[in-house]
DNA sequence: GTCAATACTGTACTTAAGGACAGGTTCTGA
DNA sequence: TCAGAACCTGTCCTTAAGTACAGTATTGAC
């Protein structure tokens, strides 16, 4: 087993837990994405633990650069945060469990156990948040979210609370096309208004305040 | 040392790496505020190591019943954020240290041998944050955040995205007061419109998204 | 009992926001 | 090469937002 995460307590209480019991081990600790995926690619172990909020490489990318390098690899992501997006992100990304870091010990070796059989193993908070999102989105396509780079700019500019009119200046467009993206966004995002949209963003994980 | 998260996980962890140090003795663990309320009441530990997220009583409140109780109780908040209010609460609430989760081992020790000894310690970034902070609220007294519960209530609407119309609508008042509280939040918070108002007030951990 | 803070309401005005309608370019993948 | 996507721009219009000025009612602290 692989533990990833930028906080040293909880890599040790990970290791801690991990060696109470038979048949686990822990190879190696790693607390940024980039280090994890050479260390996967090292050390070839069988199970990921990782966290999706770390500092430099995120999570999700750092699942990608493994999976690519051996699409066996199984992965079990170990974060604080619930949003369906983020959810959806690491399974997308090929995460074989997805588990809250409230998570009571059993439920962690129960998650690795089932993962290493090749299965995957889902904590019932995310599962339900899972179908949820899957039931939204297949009724209104407009929450696909996929939003385009230029947008996403914008976004971060409507978040800071610039006006339409800033946010031209800013980019070095005209105001109706900085209106234009707005106009953009809050279809895409199913928003009222531009405060709507900031606030849909932020639960979505597509920016951090 | 009482230690108090409702990860059980990272308790794991505190445990681990507070029991290699001699002198340090784990007696007792709490998932909840409550919980830490009562067992810090009934062990009498000399340190407690806190969360500030958890279900239930917040760290903040618990932190406040375990010093009414015993004003000589010495707590460390061990928490994953660091917003400049969340710092401030809990310095005000009688915290004599505060961890951010990415603290190394090292700084976890010492940060409990200092605060056992009656002094207090903070992280460098957090120590920063904190005079930011006050250079901030010195300048500029509207910063002192001291909004009125009606007006957090609008807040939260304004997160939702709704209008003045919807926000009066839902309060049961006038349109004109609605706006009112509007105007007034903007001014407290220092922001320029309703979209910064609730940008700032998530990132001053005001409002969860 | 007075003062201060909170909450509420109104009129009036200026500017921003958002939608409707109509069009342009540039680049990439089929 | 052609279609589609992303990006850009314009005019016109309606409604919302934000500000200024002005005032009332209620409550709790001193």
């Amino acid at each position: 087993i692989l533990v990833v995460d930028d906080h040293p307590v909880l890599r040790d209480g990970l290791v801690a837990i991990l060696g109470t019991q038979a048949g686990f081990e822990v190879v190696g600790e790693a607390e940024t994405g980039g280090e994890a995926v050479l260390l996967a690619a090292e050390l070839q172990p069988d199970i990921v633990m990782m966290d999706l909020e770390m500092p430099g490489m995120d999570g999700v990318e750092a699942l990608k650069q493994m999976r690519d390098r051996d699409p066996d690899i199984h992965v079990i992501v170990f974060t604080a945060y619930d949003t369906d997006d983020r959810i959806v992100a690491a399974l997308q990304a090929g995460a074989q469990g997805y588990l809250l870091k409230g998570a009571p010990r059993d439920q962690v070796f129960e998650a690795i156990r089932v993962v290493n059989a090749g299965d995957s193993l889902l904590q019932p908070v995310v599962a339900s948040k899972l179908l949820t999102r899957m039931r939204r989105s297949a009724g209104d396509p407009s929450t696909a979210g996929s939003v385009t780079p230029r947008e996403m700019e914008v976004i971060r500019l409507l978040a800071r609370g610039l006006q339409n009119k800033e946010i031209a200046a800013e980019l070095g467009i005209a105001q109706r096309t900085a209106k234009f993206h707005v106009g953009s966004i809050l279809a895409k995002l199913g928003a009222g208004n531009r405060t709507e949209a900031v606030t849909i963003a932020v639960q979505r994980g597509m920016i951090a305040l």
